[in-house]
DNA sequence: TTAAACTGCGTACCATGGTACAGAGTCAAG
DNA sequence: CTTGACTCTGTACCATGGTACGCAGTTTAA
């Protein structure tokens, strides 16, 4: 029955063994990301299975895009039943997603082409530069 | 010969016209990307074309993705030749881009496919939330 | 046992791109 | 000439996601 409590990491060993710092540890407890552990050995505390797990959850959803903001939410929720609210949650940040990958591509077509032309041509003025100068008629950026 | 220097703007009317805030142009200004006029009606400045087509540049070339430290680079090589120098931070700002792009399709593609699974699914844990619960065998994200 | 290393706590600071506001001076219209 | 709107300057503050530091107390290894 020891299956998940068996760890017992001082803070040092929480953060190195989650690949982060222990200022970010302590920088979730303060913004209740993360649990203070009731168990301490002495005056320092010892952080167990459950520790890693959330850290894992913050460093996952993160990846997905979602801000600590809306960690903590998708935390809370997890403990009540509103599974329709997760749902949104999730869904606005699919929104958020697909229109930064639009401004991204417009971006990034733009640019590209300046780096072409860059390249391309030889003389005169840098067409980069030009093409942020003002919007006569010249080429367009985004 | 008057062509470029027949605008006469006050701050507020110069941040107006390029629709961004007072409080913006003195950042612009205190950040050196825009330069203080010296032409003055009493104590009030007074702002001409070439203010309006920087504030033109640097809305365009942020844009473009650029930051403004990098705009500020932009326009220091702007006034040397050192063409090859703008290429290169343009060229790094669009591997930038490409980089970002590729994270937030991985992103929205997990985050998605989550989406549909709890719209799907009828019963048991949210699989959005349960998703970023410890990577044993469950569906990854990212 | 003693020194190094770590812990906990509080607070300040970092970059980024602004926004807000106080206080003093100035400008323009009535 | 007064009133209200605007300007200038400096400084503080906002969100975001941490990072750093000082200090006192504790733990640990030699």
């Amino acid at each position: 029955m020891v299956q998940s409590q068996d760890l017992n990491f001082t803070i040092s060993k929480l953060a190195a063994h989650c690949g982060v710092g222990v200022e970010t540890v302590r920088f979730y407890q303060r913004n209740e990301l993360l649990e203070i552990p009731q168990a301490q050995q002495g005056a320092t505390r010892r952080y167990g299975q459950a520790h890693v797990e959330r850290l894992q959850f913050i460093k996952k959803a993160q990846l997905a895009g979602f801000t600590l903001r809306e960690i903590k939410q998708l935390i809370a929720l997890d403990s009540t039943e509103e599974r329709s609210q997760v749902l949104a949650l999730a869904q606005e940040r699919l929104q958020d997603i697909e229109r930064k990958i639009i401004d991204l591509h417009d971006a990034r077509d733009a640019l590209s082409q300046l780096v072409n032309a860059c390249q391309t041509g030889h003389a005169g003025p840098c067409p980069i530069i030009e093409s942020f100068e003002t919007s006569s008629s010249k080429n367009k950026v985004v």
